[in-house]
DNA sequence: TCCTGCCATCGGGGTTTTCCTGATGGGCAT
DNA sequence: ATGCCCATCAGGAAAACCCCGATGGCAGGA
């Protein structure tokens, strides 16, 4: 019976992700988490088989989490489910050390089927994101071109600006120094070629709204 | 015992959601939806008491169902459930029929009692958003706090705002002192209930992009 | 191996913007 | 005439911004 940790900040979806493991009788969900550092108590605790993990996490991101069990221990499988589109963050995921990732709008079938493939020890991605990694770098949007260019760091400060988070208040939310997200967010606009903060908020907003809703 | 409907596209929600609701006695879910038009043919088949809606649903958006389930049948009580920022939804949720709003990251039992105090007629938000709107209002001359609210001037500066222009440029191009915009800003913000600056440029740009695009 | 480059983290110090608390005068309605 | 909103602006403190750095880690190539 494989154990599974479920990491997520919803409640709501803890629930429904229980729920549909606890209806199969070879799995079995031996804790769940709300942020990181739950997480890395249950770990040490109960060393599950298998993590899934919301990539969305308040107090650091799902990616900082891969990368604190994959330093720690490396025998424990990782899932990522998101409500995302995949296709800006699977190879990222996958880079930073998880095995799968699913949406959370897949159906229920899927999602066990990603589970168990993953326990099998192989790789589960959508079909359709499948085939887009085979393929090499595809992409019509143009601006995404430039977000891809982004480190994880860099990312996930870009989408706090975007939703309207203050240079403090992201400091305080991932405990940087205020200087260290004035960094980020100075290599960001070299990146994506802005002249200002206020160009670079206008940007983030604007890519929130398309991406993140 | 009160009928509940569920419309959500992410099938984890909806489990977690139903789950939650079968918990309690006094209410039963009746049907789930996944989609707009799945909704709708649902409310005519088995009239709920209270819909809860995801705002971010494929194919319309959630504030589109609230209208029509408004315009075709205004006995259902609708709550919103999301994940995002509600500082951003909440009004148009509202002033789009619905009668409460709340984070899917809330504890499960503030849920259950967003349903229960609907279902009673009231109007359900959280703590910080009820301050935000109460706070709004008391500024709004009594109704309408809205963009109406906004004098020549002011919806001037916030649609240059919107369009991405700094404060400074504002006033160049006006020819006004940088002092006189800041003022127009602050009496927008307090009109329109918003925090600060950040805030103040997202509803800007999201404003402009609606009506001027 | 050494070197180069990227990443993530921080600091100093000066400039700019924001934000709060005012003020002035001009309409306009009761 | 008195109150209310409007449009205009100032002073000063706090915050954010921006240009200079720096350190350590880590990965890849000469």
């Amino acid at each position: 019976m494989a154990k599974i940790l479920i990491v997520d900040d919803h409640p709501l979806v803890r629930t429904g992700l229980a729920q549909l493991i606890g209806d199969c009788p070879d799995l079995e969900v031996c804790a769940e988490a709300g942020d990181m550092s739950g997480a890395l108590k249950i770990i040490d605790a109960s060393s599950p088989d298998l993590a899934i993990i919301d990539l969305s996490l308040a107090g650091g991101s799902g990616l900082d989490l891969i990368e604190h069990i994959k330093s720690r221990d490396r025998n424990i499988l990782m899932l990522v489910a998101s409500m995302h589109d995949e296709t800006l963050y699977a190879e990222r995921v996958l880079a930073a050390g998880a095995h799968g990732y699913i949406n959370k709008q897949e159906a229920q079938e899927n999602i066990i089927q990603a589970i168990r493939q993953v326990l099998n020890g192989k790789v589960y991605l959508s079909q359709h994101m499948t085939e887009r990694l085979l393929n090499g770098m595809v992409n019509a949007t143009g601006d995404k071109r430039d977000i891809d260019s982004l480190s994880n760091r860099e990312l996930q400060v870009f989408e706090l600006i975007g939703q309207g988070t203050t240079t403090s208040q992201i400091a305080e939310q991932l405990n940087l120094s205020v200087k260290t997200i004035e960094t980020h967010q100075a290599h960001i606009k070299k990146k994506l070629g802005l002249g200002s903060a206020h160009e670079l908020n206008q940007r983030a907003i604007r890519w929130v709204m398309d991406h993140d809703s």
